[in-house]
DNA sequence: TAGATTTTATTCATTGATGAATTATTTTTT
DNA sequence: AAAAAATAATTCATCAATGAATAAAATCTA
C-alpha cells in the first residue's frame, strides 16, 4: 500500500502523500476490524448492523425504542432498519408493536430471549477487542482515542460546512 | 455512542468498555471517512473500489497488471474485480487484453484516457484528506500512523492465528 | 506423456444496503 | 375545521459485494 501511494505521489507533486496514506491506513484498519467482527457474528447468525442494533436496545434504559431512533444511533437508513428488525423479531429478539400515542410510529422492544442472547453473545467477542489492542500502553490507547475524536471532529466539520441539509 | 457503551458495561462487568470504545470509534471514523470519499467520487461516476483499482493502475510502473494482483493490492474478491473492471473497460478507462504467456490470464491496462482521467480527479480529492488532518501536528499525524500500524499488526496477528488458510 | 491438481477468471444466485415512491398519521397553516 | 405540509415507517427497484460453481489453461506427479 506504501509503495502504491509513492508511486501516485511520484506522478502528482501537488499530492499530500503522508496524509493520503495516513488516511488510506485508517479506513484501511476500520474496514478490517468492521469485516473481522461480521466473521465473529455469523456463526450466531448476526451481522454487524443487526448485533449494533440489537445493543442499543439491550443497552437502553426501558429496553424500547423507535425506528428512526434505532436508525440515528445505529447509524442506519430507515429501509435496512425495517430488514433488519424484521430479522430480529423473526428470530425472537424483539418484539414491534403499534405505539399508542403516536400512530405513525413503532415501537422495538428487546424480548428476554434477546437480553439472554446479548448477555452470551457479548463475552464472545471481548477476547478479540483486547486482542486488537495488545501491546497497547493506557497512554497509547488514550492518544489514539484522542486523536481519532479529533479526526470525527474534523469530519464532522467537513460534513456540515458543505451537505448540511438542516 | 460513548453513553451506549457505558450502559452495555454497566450490565456486563465484565466488559473491557474503553476498549470497546476505541474498537468502535476506530470502525466508526474509518467508515464515515470512507463513505465521504464515495461522496466525493459519486459525481464522477466512480465509487470507491473502482477508484482505487484505477489509481493502481495509474501508479503501477507500465501502466497493467492481472486481475488477481489487482484483488490483492485493491482487496477485492475476484468476482468483484471483474465487475470492477468491466466497468472501467466500457468508460475507456482501461482495456482487457488476454495475455500470450499464459493463457488463463488477462491483462489490464489503463489507456491515455484513463491516465488523464486520475490526473483530474485526484487533485480534487486532496483539499478534503488536507481538511481531515486539519489541526494535526507532524507529531501527531506521526503518532496516529505508528498507532495505527501497530493495530494492523494485531490485526494480521488475529488473522492469521485462526483462519490462516495459507 | 497421461492424468490429476492447482490456478485464473468468469458467471450465477444471494445478501446487505440505498434512494425514490407510497401510505398512514400528525402537525401546521389559513 | 379544512387544506396543506411534515413526519414515520414501509415497499419496491437497484447497486455493490460475496461465495459457490464453472471453464479453461497451466503445472505437477506418477
Amino acid at each position: 500500500m506504501r509503495a502504491g501511494i509513492e508511486r501516485v505521489a511520484a506522478r502528482m507533486p501537488s499530492m499530500p502523500g503522508n496524509d493520503v496514506l495516513l488516511v488510506r491506513l485508517l479506513m484501511m484498519s476500520g474496514n478490517t476490524v468492521a469485516d473481522e467482527l461480521e466473521n465473529l457474528l455469523r456463526p450466531h447468525g448476526l451481522n454487524e448492523s443487526e448485533f449494533r442494533t440489537l445493543v442499543i436496545l439491550f443497552s437502553s434504559p426501558n429496553g424500547s425504542a423507535f425506528p428512526s431512533e434505532l436508525c440515528q444511533f445505529a447509524t442506519q437508513k430507515p429501509t435496512n432498519m425495517t430488514r433488519i428488525t424484521n430479522d430480529l423479531v423473526e428470530r425472537g429478539l424483539i418484539t414491534r408493536m403499534p405505539s399508542e400515542q403516536d400512530r405513525r410510529r413503532v415501537v422495538l422492544s428487546i424480548t428476554e430471549q434477546g437480553r439472554q442472547f446479548a448477555r452470551r453473545l457479548l463475552p464472545i467477542l471481548f477476547p478479540s477487542v483486547s486482542a486488537l489492542l495488545t501491546g497497547f500502553t493506557d497512554k497509547e490507547k488514550g492518544e489514539l482515542g484522542r486523536l481519532l475524536t479529533k479526526l470525527v471532529h474534523n469530519l464532522d466539520n467537513l460534513l456540515e460546512t458543505r451537505g448540511a441539509p438542516t
